[in-house]
DNA sequence: TTGATATTTGTAGTATTATTTAAATATGGA
DNA sequence: TCCATATTTAAATAATACTACAAATATCAA
């Protein structure tokens, strides 16, 4: 991923908003939300909400479906996992037992996601 | 997570700057670097660069440690964890299969790393 | 075609953020 | 103590982002 393609998500997430957005579309998974939707569901005025969204799918975060006169927006997941390999890429340089190490001190070692691990959602817990 | 600790995170590293200091950080490690090295081989002022150190770790994405008149930094990958977790939970809220589908178009998913997966460091690959 | 709905675009005001330069603080060594 | 080094703080300027409101565009339905 180039460094441009991080930052923007980054920018596009550092807002309160934005993230609403975006949690609630990962929420919603593939089948997404029209604007709408969101404007009622965050109560935000539609024009504002326009803007952010707007700012979002520039990153790529979300994209767009036109659908009538309604816009569809769905979660860019694949976009963010991507992200999130690059953030840990070369962590501890090479040093797994490190890395490791790090991870045990995370709460959230134990309740994680199906959706990260390698092998199909079967924890050893 | 709470929201503002997680925009205060996205907005620290929505700066092409403060991402490479904080994937140079990564990339160290327990190590860490003294905030000299991290100016040398980022090649930026001190004193922007002691700008953008205070705001990582206002977002505690990066600790201090003093060590007699060097200031040590290190990244806080426990939290960046946490992050990502915050920014995954509830997704497609139930339909691991609408996950597993995500997931796997991103590429990812097969050069993935140790420091993510739910048990030590064992792909199935 | 006309009207209603869904959403976006433009504009303007306000607020926040980044960078530079200079000065300040603090530590270690002579 | 005195000087050099490491880093931070302060002040000023430049740039960028957020919100609200008004207007524009586009689709559907009558």
């Amino acid at each position: 991923m180039e460094k441009q393609v991080a930052t923007s998500i980054f920018e596009s997430l550092s807002s309160g908003l934005r993230l609403d957005v975006f949690r609630l579309l990962v929420k919603k998974g593939p089948d997404g939300m029209v604007a709408g939707e969101i404007a009622n569901a965050l109560d935000v005025p539609p024009a504002n909400l326009s803007f952010h969204l707007k700012a979002l799918s520039q990153a790529r975060l979300v994209t767009v479906e036109q659908e009538g006169r309604f816009q569809r927006y769905r979660a860019n997941i694949p976009l963010m996992l991507d992200l999130i390999a690059y953030l840990t890429e070369e962590c501890c340089s090479g040093s797994p037992d490190q890395c490791l190490e790090l991870r045990t001190a995370s709460k959230c070692s134990e309740e994680f996601l199906p959706l990260l691990s390698p092998t199909p959602a079967k924890a050893t817990t």
